[in-house]
DNA sequence: GCCGTTTTCGGCCCGACTGTTTTCAGTCG
């Protein structure tokens, strides 16, 4: 039972060891070139692999060196054979013979929209076609004129799809923060403007994914005409799209598809739970549905020609014999053998929180600025917010909060909330020395090297490793050295939106270690600000019980077990 | 190519929409 071997020859060329993504997007333009092939069932086989591998918490190598790849949902012999390679040797052979077989520009025509596999071979093998380049000159000429299937329209559509995409607009994923406020504006129009009884996100938006290629809406009404009259004429849409009875697609005027479908009440709980996936969420539901001899679609559950669950999400999930799954947690990762032993966790939430360890104070500051963050914090009952007095700037230099703040800091302190003052340090970057605070706690961010096991950060009742992101976070290495750092200090790790926060996957890991997690919770911000409603998401995605969260407590957490109960004074 | 609380072989989600069709193919989600 000798392990497998380890990957120890670097890939040729003084290259090194591909990252998941890459391998990712090796298996994904496999995919591709069968599906330009003609090939049925393997371009999603590839694909399915692909998805799993990108969504791992821990390095492909580690995986393959523990001989788990056939665990990964999706890898079977033939695509963990090709793993191996990958790591080993930086290529994977069966790639590169397709990729020989088939001219890249074909890859860049089937990434077109509108523009599929079969579309793009038929370019290829009855007009020799091998790029967008000479698709358009292909068009030009006129020899796509009386070919099958192309009319005048499918040829303005393929030439508008050729023209460079106007600038400022892309069709790229974007990160959840910087979709939430239009989102949240899109949803709240309707809801006020069109003649909808309900309404809602659903898609990767609702699953909380760290980035989202489109938004889905869904809602119900007697009139879909009129909906899409209503929303077609909102000040951020940019282009209608597409408009049928049921559904319409526009692009808002930052490029950003918005789907919008309407459907009975009956059905609302089916689509919703339909729309919001993921794919492999659905896939998985409807072959369990198979197995009990029922349907799933957008309608609702089906025997037969009989509905049986559709009204609402919990209706569908029990019809199938199993409990509600958060739509955070879809993403077939084990979630529906769960939700069968009905031991889905309650994953934390808004109303788990208690208090804030990390609000920081610019050096302009004022009184009022500091009265806005603990009004909202009083609105919201929490025991404690950590205002951050001092902290090291971009540019290397302490950053403090002016007077007039600290002051009010003070006087805030009290009547339930406790008004906690922080200093934010980077050991091995500033010398200590230059603090000369004596704060409630310390917030610590990487600077230099993560601290060996057991020794100190220097600072006595450091509570928080923040801003971990950027290089120190870089790696699966890395990011599990400070993790581990963090748990050997009784630290919380931050969690949410930005490269300055972990995203979920990380989460994760730091979850897997037993490092609570903090979730910074936007206090003081604008409505429809995403801070505290991402962090929540990301805690969820990555499985978080309130016991996981170190602001959930009663008390800033202190030490590896942040349950423990103190006073709050 | 993957997968099995019916299966180690024979399946592989399924419906809306568009454009081109006179009943459907392709794309998308």
């Amino acid at each position: 039972m000798s392990p497998p071997p380890t990957p120890k020859a670097a890939p040729p060329g003084g290259g090194r060891v591909p990252t998941n993504a890459e391998a990712a997007a090796v298996f994904r333009e496999i995919a591709d070139l069968l599906d330009v092939l003609g090939e049925k069932f393997k371009p999603e086989a590839y694909r399915r692999a692909a998805r799993s591998i990108e969504s791992l918490t821990e390095d492909l190598a580690k995986v393959a060196a523990r001989n788990e790849l056939r665990a990964i949902p999706g890898v079977g012999d033939a695509i963990e054979e090709k793993i191996r390679e990958l790591l080993s040797t930086g290529h994977v052979s069966y790639h590169d013979r397709l990729a020989h077989e088939v001219p890249p520009g074909l890859l860049e025509i089937l990434r077109l929209p509108g523009l599929g596999p079969k579309t793009a071979r038929r370019f290829w093998v009855e007009l020799g076609v091998e790029g967008p380049a000479e698709l358009g000159a292909a068009i030009d000429g006129g020899r796509l004129d009386g070919m099958k299937g192309f009319g005048a329209k499918k040829i303005a559509q393929i030439r508008a799809a050729l023209a460079p995409a106007p600038a400022g607009e892309s069709s790229a994923r974007r990160p959840i923060d910087a979709v939430y406020p239009v989102a949240l504006e899109l949803l709240r129009a309707l809801r006020a403007r069109a003649p909808v009884d309900r309404a809602e996100l659903a898609g990767s938006f609702r699953r909380g994914r760290e980035t989202v290629g489109d938004l889905d809406l869904l809602v119900t009404s007697e009139r879909p005409e009129a909906v899409f009259d209503v929303f077609s004429a909102l000040p951020e849409i940019g282009e209608v799209r597409l408009r049928g009875g049921t559904k319409e697609t526009v692009l808002l005027k930052g490029g950003l598809q918005v789907d919008l479908r309407v459907v009975e009440p009956e059905a609302f709980g089916a689509a919703l739970q339909y729309f919001t996936g993921s794919k492999d969420h659905n896939v998985r539901l409807r072959s369990l549905a198979r197995d009990l001899g029922l349907k799933v679609n957008e309608y609702g559950v089906f025997r037969g020609d009989d509905r049986v669950a559709g009204r609402t999400e919990e209706e569908v999930y029990a019809a199938l014999g199993l409990s509600w799954i958060p739509p955070e947690l879809r993403e077939d990762r084990g979630e529906i053998d769960l939700a069968r032993a009905k031991k889905v966790p309650r994953l934390v939430e808004s109303s788990d929180l208690v208090g804030d360890l990390h609000v920081h104070l610019a050096p302009d500051a004022t009184a009022a600025d500091v009265d806005r963050i603990v009004a909202d914090a009083r609105v919201r009952h929490y025991a404690y917010v950590g205002f951050v007095v001092t902290s090291i700037g971009t540019d290397g230099m302490l950053v403090r909060a002016s007077d007039e703040a600290r002051a009010r800091l003070l006087e805030a302190n009290g009547r339930g909330l406790r008004v906690l003052e922080a200093v934010e340090v980077a050991p091995g970057l500033l010398p200590l020395s230059m603090f000369s605070e004596k704060p409630e706690y310390w917030i610590v961010r990487p600077g230099g090297a993560p601290p060996p096991e057991g020794s100190t950060w220097g600072v006595e009742n450091a509570r928080l490793l923040a801003h971990l992101g950027g290089d120190a976070a870089a790696s699966d290495e890395r990011l599990r050295a400070w993790l581990g750092a963090a748990r050997s200090h009784g630290l919380a790790v931050e969690v949410g939106p930005g490269p300055e926060r972990l995203d979920s996957r990380a989460a994760q890991v730091a979850r897997s270690l037993g490092v609570p997690l903090a979730l910074p919770t936007g206090l003081g911000a604008e409505a429809n600000d995403p801070t505290l409603p991402v962090a929540l998401a990301f805690a969820r995605r990555a499985g978080a019980t309130a016991a996981e969260v170190g602001n959930s407590t009663e008390v800033p957490p202190k030490g590896p077990k942040p349950s423990r109960p103190r006073r709050a004074g």
